[in-house]
DNA sequence: AAAAGCCCCTGGATGC
DNA sequence: TGCATCCAGGGGCTTT
């Protein structure tokens, strides 16, 4: 599920609700992919200030500290008012004096990591190497071609690796790529100035979209108001093997790159 | 330094 | 209906 749009559309969705709640209890599912690294008891009482985004992390700055979240490959967030009971995939419950934020996460890949700040070892282990914010002025052209120069790896793979640009998940790259009509094999060493220039554009597009529309839900996907997302339904590749591209008709062509399924137009994408 | 594989975990879809 | 197999949106870690 959760690529950067989903994780924005996810921020958005309970950010301006929970900011200046107090923590009043919480409450440790399952272990997920790390320990929380603090005393739970520990986060009591201290103050929400806001939330923000880096990458496909969710920082919940607290008063001091913060929670850096993850929601792994099926993690979703709600923040509401107290729920019934907690359901078998429900790790992480923060009580708070304006409702409970509680990840859903069945597959476990997820996180909640505590740091007592931005530049704690805690907090460079995980957000360390993330390379640009792809939706920020950030994002320069020229960095980008150096940084795709330098890589010998396919384009897609590059891409997916989030060093040199954060956010884009296994669905975005293959829209990204089409958009920017380049083979996903592409080695990225071998791309031109002209090329990372309309693959910059068109990673900015698609996840911009992306988040207008509420991000995909392709299973269960849904943000802190449990609302689901719509880009799914326009994809112009991705989980379309054998459907006429929406350009120009050709079946769309399924490979798998490192263990990912990829989709691409074989007569768009050269 | 970079690239390729492995693995964490559960559930849904598919095939026999 | 039951069981085995494969696949899934991520990404850190280890090995080449």
């Amino acid at each position: 599920m959760p690529e950067l749009p989903e994780v924005e559309v996810t921020r958005r969705s309970f950010a301006d609700r929970i900011a200046g709640a107090r923590i009043e209890w919480v409450r440790l599912g399952k272990p997920l992919r790390w320990p929380l690294g603090l005393d739970p008891q520990q986060l009591v009482g201290r103050r929400i200030q806001g939330v923000r985004r880096r990458g496909k992390y969710l920082l919940v700055d607290l008063d001091p500290g913060l929670l850096l979240l993850h929601l792994g490959m099926s993690g979703s967030l709600s923040f509401g008012p107290m729920p019934a009971g907690a359901g078998a995939h429900d790790h992480f419950d923060l009580g708070t004096s304006l409702g409970v934020l509680r990840l859903n996460d069945p597959r476990r890949f997820g996180a909640v990591v505590y740091a007592p700040d931005e530049r704690s070892a805690e907090a460079v282990k995980l957000l360390g190497r993330l390379g640009v914010e792809p939706l920020t002025d950030a994002f320069e052209l020229e960095t980008f071609h150096a940084g795709l120069r330098r890589r010998n790896a396919a384009v897609k793979q590059v891409l997916l690796a989030g060093d040199l640009v954060v956010g884009v998940g296994n669905i975005y790259a293959s829209e990204a790529l089409f958009l920017a009509r380049i083979r996903p094999t592409t080695r990225a060493s071998r791309i031109s100035r002209a090329r990372a220039g309309r693959l910059r554009e068109a990673v900015r597009e698609v996840l911009a979209r992306a988040v207008a529309k509420g991000g995909s839900t392709l299973r269960d996907f849904s943000n802190a108001q449990g609302e689901a997302g719509y880009f799914q339904l326009e994809t112009m590749v991705y989980d379309r093997e054998g459907q006429p591209c929406r350009v120009c008709a050709t079946p769309v062509r399924a490979i798998r790159q490192g263990q990912r399924a990829t989709f691409y137009c074989p007569f768009c994408q050269k």
